[in-house]
DNA sequence: CCACTAACGCAAATTATTTGCTTTTATACA
DNA sequence: TGTATAAAAGCAAATAATTTGCGTTAGTGG
């Protein structure tokens, strides 16, 4: 009855799986997203909608679902230079993403959904990116900010401005990272 | 065809808004939002189900309507003591409200949406309620964050938290505010 | 008091969702 | 290799939500 997390690769059940969700990211980029629906979905993913409506539920779900898999990290963030330039060449390029139309409405399809555990994952996700910096600064004993510190002051306020519709500029991304930077330093 | 954003009081429109809002709060408090459904809230208004998906669109729309309207301050902020100190107060209660079931739920309704209208109301009544503050402490010659500090280093960090399901506690809270506080004082 | 129109009610038509039952298909084990 | 098993998909009927055209009501301004 109950449906697995993670499909065995290669089996029917992952088979559907890709192919809904590649049918929600085209319908995505060709229409609207409140002309979506679950029928057109599934005809265009060659499925019954009742087999879409069975594994997640409704449209929210689904989306969040998408979305989530759409915001996993590839591999580890890109090395650059100091841990600092590294953190600022991500995060300038995470705001981008996020703040675009595709990423807004990601992040909204995310928190929308009933069950926060796609939210959760993000989360995840976000402060996994973050450990790496950290873990490369510690490594050459270059002074750098907590996780906790990047968190509540690089990436809250760009998610905040994003969510409550204030696109966060390049600007002002750098100047959340010089801040916090600086109070590391003096911390340390 | 249009309907006005602000009825004029006392008018049938007005009536019709006022028992819609209402049979929303009544079954958001007695059911799970899953089960909400706009037949059942035309009912309980003694409304047509028609009535509501003209003037509204979708249960989406509607729950960001009422959950933007519950959360519009009723005034001006309590007067306490020192303005660090309202503040303190102030968003205290605010983060209570925020994280609690009911106000996990409003935030979710009003960033799902698909019109950010009530998102930025929201970001717009907070906005308000700081410059409060900062305007107490002016006429006290007190020092005191901008408004732009106040928003990025205290609200987002206990939204962002809220949202991807970590609760702010009392204790981080307080940190929050006495950090951007310190802060404030050494830029001073 | 009358004309005007935004907003509502009603009901038929459409579309989405749920559900019981059947069939398919990977997988494990003989 | 077969064969048993169970998860997941398909199908189709039943239910529920949404849309829409048209007639009615009730505030508003003349």
């Amino acid at each position: 009855m109950g449906y697995r997390e993670n499909p065995r690769p290669g089996g029917r059940s992952a088979r559907v799986q890709a192919a809904v969700h590649q049918s929600v990211r085209d319908m995505l980029a060709t229409m609207d997203r409140a002309e979506v629906t679950i029928p057109m979905i599934a005809q265009r993913a060659n499925v019954t909608p009742s087999t879409i409506y069975r594994r997640w539920g409704d449209l929210q779900a689904l989306l969040a679902d998408v979305a989530a898999a759409h915001l996993r990290p590839e591999g580890e963030p890109a090395r650059i230079g100091s841990a600092r330039e590294d953190l600022e060449a991500w995060v300038e390029q995470y705001a981008d993403e996020m703040a675009s139309g595709v990423g807004r409405q990601m992040l909204r399809d995310i928190l929308a959904a009933a069950d926060s555990a796609n939210a959760e994952k993000c989360g995840t996700y976000t402060r996994y990116q973050l450990s790496v910096f950290i873990a490369r600064a510690e490594a050459c004993g270059e002074p750098f900010p907590t996780l906790a510190e990047l968190m509540d002051h690089v990436i809250s306020p760009i998610i905040y401005r994003i969510l409550f519709d204030q696109t966060p500029d390049p600007h002002y991304v750098r100047k959340l990272v010089a801040k916090v930077m600086r109070e590391s330093v003096v911390s340390a």
